[in-house]
RNA sequence: GAGCUCAUAGUUCAACGGAUAGAAUAAAUCCCUUCUAAGGAUUAGAUGGCAGUUCGAUUCUGCCUGAGCUCACCA
């Protein structure tokens, strides 16, 4: 990449001057005025070398290396440097990008090149709900951009099949077990069990004797006992071929699907040992991890009965994350905030019981809630937007609105709904309005499909297959040609970026200011009708569009239709 | 009570310590004899308050106000 080259030029200029000690910024300004990449280290150098910014600038300038790729430097205002990149390093580029090749710039987040991203983590009795949904999105996107980058990616999914929910839920199957044989679709399964659940919450509640026999459910499945062992197992099976048939239908799949289940026994094990080694401690009947001396707060890892609570079974399953793929760089949680602490305490655990193994390796990607307007969802209040349910209603939206058929509305109503949660930084929480929050226009997947459809249409009405020849600089590039091959090199910046920083959104905005670029310029510029030098260029710069989206969509997990 | 996070147009969201704070939506007005109008153009609108650091602050620091989350046997 340019940018590279122009870092290191700048290294040399610097060390020419005789200063080395400064961080180089440059970055592609906001105002493309100021050129491909702009660098304000003059300014930062002012009171080290005393002397004015744009002295300093213009002495760069003087010394910056000769070479065949930089147009021009200018130097602006207070002191800032603005590179121009000359256009035929940018036809370079979209003549590659063209051929449906992207090579991006590798990324590593340590040496074995190999790292998990645990997402999605539904607990099995309960919906797969719009949270799921945000999460799901999220934890899908960064594993296709670390795999972009150049890492091995391993997806893991932790899903709770125990619990006092689960309990709840069993205690209300087993009320109305009568009921099972006439069940016969997986929707049918899913939505009894989902009625189930509120039933025993509100036995809970309401009826001693009811919350006496839930805790005892609840023991027996931890005990694995053949009373409860089969309805268990069977409603079980139910969730998880849902929770099957959701991933599929938003594009996504597990290399491992773990169950809290299968971390019972182990994670008592590895808390015991731990309280040998005097990690954990005693602590009212309980084992704790007094937090105290690292400024974190204290948690139980084994209750006072006896069972290892979430934190406990959390070493199990790290135990098996970092050994059953081999080494790991890093393990990304996709998880909401107010598991903070918890994170913050088993990641230090982990530490203490073994290093080498965990040191810098767990990571927690907070990703925010998805709150409706009428507050946060709760399947008591009834008010829970699953995930099918939501795509079935942008769907019928986008029936109702524009003429297509209903494999195209699927597609556009799972990449309407994943788009507007990728397009918001992971950690804005998003106050949902089914009115409002899944848009199908303006800056929407609809939108961006739109533009890559355009596109297709276009180079499909092209008789000739102009991009197979080398096009060389010619003086003709107009300003909205030159835009748009500047905005197509930036592509790869910006999946680097978006993996550097955890930040999915960025290529979301990317991909919409090229697309609305692209759409300003198919208003302004006849591609087919113009002469056949400037066909050529303009087809180009449009095939490199359509490649570009449909490869940053893809990166987003999201489909592209070629007819709508 | 302690700690963490957040506060930007009417609304929902962007912005790496940088240049004129970007969009979408809602409103008004234009553009289909031209490659898909699910498109494009124009107009109007915002950094909670007070200090500080800096050549430069939405971004960093402190205080204030308001919201959310967490702080031992739920997951």
């Amino acid at each position: 990449m340019i940018k590279e080259q122009i870092l290191k030029n700048l290294q040399k200029t610097l060390e020419k001057i005789g200063e080395k000690e400064v961080d180089i910024d440059l970055q592609p300004p906001t105002n493309a005025d100021f050129g491909d990449y702009s660098t304000s280290m003059a300014l930062k150098l002012t009171k080290l070398l005393k002397k004015n910014p744009v002295t300093i600038a213009e002495e760069i300038k003087n010394n910056f290396p000769k070479n065949d790729f930089i147009e021009k430097i200018d130097i602006i205002k207070p002191g800032f440097i603005n590179f121009w990149i000359k256009p035929h390093q940018l036809l370079d580029y979209v003549q590659s990008v063209s051929t449906e090749k992207f090579d991006f710039p590798h990324f590593h987040l340590g040496k074995n090149e190999k790292v998990m991203v645990e997402f999605a983590h539904p607990n099995t009795h309960k919906l797969f709900h719009i949270g799921h949904l945000r999460n799901i999105s999220t934890g899908e996107t960064m594993v296709r951009i670390l795999e972009a980058v150049g890492n091995k990616v391993i997806r893991s999914n932790y899903q709770g099949d125990v619990g006092l929910h689960i309990a709840k839920c069993l205690y209300g199957v087993q009320s109305e077990k009568s009921k099972i044989k006439s069940l016969k679709t997986l929707q049918e399964k899913i939505e009894f069990i989902g009625k189930m659940y509120t039933k025993g919450t509100k036995a809970y509640e309401d009826d001693i004797k009811a919350k006496e026999e839930i805790n005892r459910i609840n023991k027996m499945i931890y005990d694995q006992d053949q009373e409860i062992l089969p309805v268990w197992q069977e409603t079980k099976k139910w969730s998880l071929d849902y929770f099957n048939e959701v991933y599929k239908r938003v594009d996504s799949h597990f290399d491992r699907l773990y169950l809290e289940s299968e971390f019972y026994k182990r994670g008592m094990e590895v808390a015991n040992e731990a309280l040998k080694k005097g990690i954990l401690e005693k602590s009212q009947g309980a084992i704790v991890f007094n937090g105290k001396k690292y400024g974190l707060d204290t948690r139980v890892f084994i209750n006072s009965l006896g069972f290892p609570t979430y934190e406990g079974k959390e070493l199990g399953l790290a135990e098996k994350e970092f050994s059953e793929f081999g080494e790991l760089d890093k393990n990304i949680h996709v998880v909401t905030p107010e598991q903070t602490s918890f994170f913050k305490i088993t990641f230090k655990v982990e530490e203490l019981i073994d290093e080498k193994k965990y040191k810098n390796k767990q990571h927690h990607l907070i990703y925010e809630w998805v709150k409706l307007k009428e507050g946060k969802m709760s399947s008591r209040e009834g008010n829970i937007i699953e995930a099918n349910w939501l795509i079935d209603q942008i769907k019928e939206k986008i029936l109702k609105q524009f003429k297509c058929n209903d494999k195209t509305a699927e597609i556009l109503a799972v990449a309407s709904v994943k788009y507007s949660f990728l397009k918001t930084s992971t950690q804005t929480i998003i106050h949902f309005d089914m009115e409002e929050s899944i848009t199908v226009d303006g800056n929407s997947a609809p939108y961006l499909i739109y533009t890559y459809v355009r596109c297709q249409s276009v180079l499909n009405k092209d008789d000739y297959n102009s991009l197979t020849r080398k096009l060389v600089n010619s003086n003709i590039i107009n300003n909205d040609e030159l835009i748009l091959l500047r905005k197509l090199y930036q592509f790869p910046e910006v999946v680097l970026k978006a993996v550097h920083e955890f930040s999915p959104n960025f290529i979301a905005t990317y991909l919409y200011e090229l697309s609305s670029q692209f759409n300003l310029f198919y208003q302004k510029n006849p591609i087919l009708k113009a002469d056949k030098k400037t066909k050529e260029l303009r087809l180009l710069i449009t095939k490199a569009t359509a490649n570009v989206i449909k490869k940053g969509l893809e990166l987003l997990g999201i489909k592209t239709v070629e007819k709508m």
